[in-house]
DNA sequence: GGAAAATTTGCGAATGACTTGCAAATTTTT
DNA sequence: AAAAATTTGCAAGTCATTCGCAAATTTTCC
């Protein structure tokens, strides 16, 4: 493993929030190239250890969100975005392995993924 | 409502599948600028006449896909993607709004949308 | 009904996230 | 530690989507 593979994975599991391409690239204390960036947040999404979704949001336009996946923070998370302060909250670990199953029965497709997540105002920026 | 709106509104109205801004723009019978479907698929989302979401498929890229909601189409729907052919299965009508609130009541957040969506291989693909 | 005001359209150029080709640098293999 | 394989940085490219602006259409108002 790399330098700058280790330091973006790093990087990933140090972040409570999920982070973009850009945001690592731009990160002083990695100084890796975009394209650096990108490649390895598909390698390490391709062997399970980075998960991500797209979102898009009116400020910051539509990017891919990365986050840690380790043995150690369970399984496949899901998010809720603020659309004013632009904070991810954690909403724990999915628990829609049965409504898929019962889906795939239902329909006879194999689900090979799935996209969940939340977008709204948070408690914080409503008060 | 402007001829194009019309057009636009009443393609998506047809169409059994979601679709995207360049798939509108490229039909021959509508033969609108690409801006124009652009920005007449935003008007006609803010409205609630359309539903979208962005969908990242190996084969075609990252796209935003638009589908019909009106009255009679019953609330929001989510979808289920083949990846080799492409085409898409409604799932029905979104049955999350219970869950969704007791994450608002949970979080303390205000949830503005949700995006819910499977990919995977369908049954004729599987074949 | 028709002229003025407001909105929308088409065109071309711009934007911005992401990708790619390629030579140099690093990592792995032996 | 040299050869082989992989990765990196750079610069240029791609592609969905957006934007500025003048011309065309739609709406408003009399």
């Amino acid at each position: 493993m790399t330098k700058a593979r280790k330091a973006i994975l790093e990087a990933l599991k140090a972040s409570v929030q999920p982070v973009t391409a850009m945001m690592l690239a731009k990160e002083p204390s990695l100084s890796y190239d975009q394209a650096t960036v990108y490649r390895n947040l598909h390698y390490l999404e391709e062997l399970g250890m980075a998960q991500s979704f797209i979102l898009h949001c009116t400020e910051h336009g539509t990017e891919r969100y990365y986050s840690y996946r380790g043995a150690d923070c369970g399984i496949h998370h899901h998010w809720f975005h603020c659309e004013k302060c632009h904070r991810f909250i954690d909403l724990g670990s999915c628990g829609y392995d049965e409504q898929m199953h019962a889906w795939e029965k239902k329909w006879d497709f194999t689900i090979t993924d799935h996209t969940f997540f939340l977008t709204g105002i948070c408690s914080a920026c409503k008060a």
